[in-house]
RNA sequence: GGUGCCUUAGCUCAGUUGGUAGAGCAAUGGACUGAAAAUCCAUGUGUCCCUGGUUCGAUUCCUGGAGGCACCA
């Protein structure tokens, strides 16, 4: 599709931006770049620290780079928060700050949920009515936010899209579930013959970082630790890759101008998006 | 060929002193505002191998058969 508009590519997987993770992520390949400039892409370490937050400041900066050049940009991606912050807003609310986080972690651990629920009940009475309260991390964010803001969680949420100066169509592909499946389940293969372990062994001693914490590795690292075999740590790299692709398929789901077609459709999401590029 | 055990959800199995069933895993649906490949919530899944018999009623008891496993020959 960059090709055929002679533009650019955009990267919206959170996974894929660093650039310690290759084949874990299935990032694309020098060949499958097809010479196509990407943003975003790579352009992390696994030890920095980066937020949906975050990611909407560079998403846009790169968006509008790519508009100084071609009058059409392509975003393509599998993080759904991080999409909704580009093609929405996200509320300027205070960044996580890592001291309160570990004080929280820390309560959790000692009190249980119960401690955090009674904390947000006084802090934001509003948000704990709606909350999910067994979400424990949720849960902290919101007391995080009440905590650092001196301001109730609930009164940062504006739920107001913010204006874009570009159109934004969105395209969804999916397929049958069963041979989606099979492909998760032959690719998390070619990723074990392309030397998953291999990277997986490389990150180990960053297990801790946040970008770790990503199916294809979190499990490999169990195996390390001979908590599990390696084999039972592949199958269930397949089983979260598939529980993950589900939650993917809810999240978009729900956004109504959303176009959906199979993954083979090319010409037919072309002719979508030509109509609705000079409507 | 003989003897014994087994056959129940997609898988591994439990159970019904005879009133058509339930766990784990897998799966399915959903939520989501700086951890998001994260985190959390909800939900079933059935010719109880087939056949005939006993019985008001059989997945359960009995006859015969099929398949599997073990041991003996």
């Amino acid at each position: 599709m960059a090709q055929h508009f002679n533009t650019e590519v955009v990267s919206a997987d959170s996974r894929q931006f660093y650039k310690e993770m290759s084949i874990g992520t299935a990032a694309p390949t020098q060949e499958e770049l097809q010479g196509v400039p990407h943003h975003l892409l790579h352009h992390l370490s696994v030890q920095d620290d980066y937020s949906a937050g975050k990611f909407e400041k560079d998403a846009l900066a790169a968006i509008h780079n790519i508009f100084t050049r071609h009058p059409v940009a392509i975003m393509v991606g599998g993080s759904g928060l991080y999409i909704n912050a580009v093609c929405n807003g996200i509320d300027d609310l205070p960044k996580s700050d890592e001291r309160i986080r570990q004080q929280l972690i820390d309560q959790f651990e000692n009190e249980g949920i119960e401690a955090l629920q009674a904390q947000i009940k006084t802090l934001d009475p509003e948000y704990y009515a709606t909350a999910d309260l067994q979400n424990t991390q949720r849960l902290m964010r919101a007391i995080e936010v009440c905590l650092l803001s001196q301001r109730p969680y609930s009164s940062f949420l504006q739920k107001q899209v913010q204006p874009r100066p570009f159109n934004i169509i969105k395209i969804g592909l999916n397929t049958d579930r069963e041979l989606l499946y099979n492909r998760i389940n032959q690719r998390v293969d070619a990723m074990v013959a392309a030397g998953l372990l291999e990277e997986a062994k490389a990150m180990y001693p960053h297990r801790k970082c946040n970008a770790l914490q990503t199916v294809g590795y979190k499990e490999l690292f169990e195996a390390f630790d001979e908590k599990i075999t390696v084999e039972e740590a592949i199958a269930t790299i397949k089983r979260n890759t598939r529980r993950f692709a589900k939650r993917q398929l809810t999240w978009f789901r729900k956004d109504e101008t959303t176009q959906w077609f199979e993954p083979t459709q090319l010409e037919a999401v072309l002719a979508y998006l030509n109509q609705h590029l000079n409507a």
